[in-house]
Order: C-alpha cells, then structure tokens, then sequence
DNA sequence: ACGAAGATGTCCT
DNA sequence: GGACATCTTCGTC
C-alpha cells in the first residue's frame, strides 16, 4: 500500500507502474494527474465541498468517482491532509487481470486502449457514481507499487483551462496505453496563469 | 428559466 | 488537428 497522507503531487509520480484493483479486475497504471484540493484552481475542490465533490473531503484513501460529460464515470483517491480535497486521478492503465471481464465492458476494443482515458479506465473497472465514497482498504479497492513499464515523465494536466503551468500529470513515457495530450481549447493564450 | 462549461471519447478529414 | 455527441452542474438573468 502506499502512503496516501502523502500531498497528492508527491504520491502522483509514484502511483504510475502501481497496481489499481477493483471487483476482479488490475490495471497497472501508466498515466495519474494531481490535484491539489482547495489550493488549486483546477480541482473540483477548489469551490469547496458540494454534493457533488463532497467524497473529494473524505479521508486519504477515499475513491471519489464523478461524472464527466455526462457518460464517463472518472476515479481518484483522496490524498494528503484531511479535508483539503486533495486527490490523484486515474488517468490510465494496462489491464494485467481480469482481461476477460475489460473486454466484455468494452467489446471490440484494443487491448492498449482497454483503459486508456479517464472515463475507458472507470469503465474498465466497472465504477458508476456509486462507488464514490467507497475506501481503499482489504474489502475494497486496493493500490500496490509497482515498476514503471517506461521512465516517468510529467507535463501539463489534460483538458484544464486553468493552472496549466502545473506539470502535475505524470505518465510512464512511450507505452502505448497513456492517452494523449489534449490542451483545452479555453486557455487564453499568453497568460502564464500558475 | 437559460446558457455555458466541463479533469472525455469517438469519428472524421 | 477538428467537430460533435452528451448531460450534469453551476452561474446568471
């Protein structure tokens, strides 16, 4: 297990090669973003606790899943101080069990691109909005270290319109299963914006 | 009541 | 690289 009192920019590096399980299925996870709570403009918890983000201030070692566009349930685990919302989200992983499971969630799909994306990566795991809350822990789902398949790289978080002079997503370079950069189209350029 | 913005995914050119 | 589907949440009127 790994130290989830850790701030969530500290555990992130650490987490990529870690081993997520959950309900059957392991990812290694081969790409995490940081989030640091209230302190950071582009968390969820940056507006404070809502009942949407209200697992987000839970204690180290909650999951907290939300909804994202809609259609794609996405995970953290909560991190760091108590109640500041910190977290490090899934981004994603290569499925190593429960392989026949992912492809039954996921007909049709490339084994690299199983659980590659936040939202294919929760899907994978099989997480709805109810598994918001749940902890990691014996009986739930469980995070072990594991090697990096690649040496870390970091770099800007994906999707953010603000803060993205962070480089707080980190991801194991080259393998295949990290999904792409994309850069919001809302940053307004010029603007350092830290 | 209304509109815009998402920690996205997929398909298209 | 760009368009668009999709729908909840939140800010504003």
């Amino acid at each position: 297990m790994f130290d989830l009192t850790l701030p969530s920019v500290d555990l992130a590096p650490l987490l990529v090669g870690g081993l997520l399980t959950d309900r059957g299925v392991t990812v290694q996870l081969t790409e995490v973003e940081a989030y640091a709570g209230s302190e950071d403009p582009a968390a969820h918890a940056w507006a404070g606790p809502r009942p949407r983000t209200k697992d987000l201030f839970g204690p180290p070692g909650t999951l907290y899943c939300y909804l994202s566009h809609g259609l794609h349930i996405c995970g953290n685990v909560v991190c760091g101080v108590p109640g500041r919302g910190s977290a490090v989200l899934f981004r994603a992983g290569r499925v190593v069990a429960g392989m026949e499971l992912v492809r039954e969630r996921r007909p049709g799909v490339a084994d690299a691109a199983l659980a590659r994306g936040p939202g294919n990566l929760g899907r994978a795991l099989g997480w709805t909005l109810a598994d918001s809350g749940r902890m990691f822990a014996a009986d739930g789902p469980t995070l072990e270290p594991g090697e990096p398949s690649r040496p870390v790289s970091s770099g800007p978080r994906v999707g953010v319109s603000v803060a993205h002079g962070r480089p707080w997503r980190f991801w194991a370079d080259g393998d295949p299963t990290v999904s792409g950069y994309r850069r919001s189209p809302r940053i307004v350029p010029g603007r350092h914006d830290w």
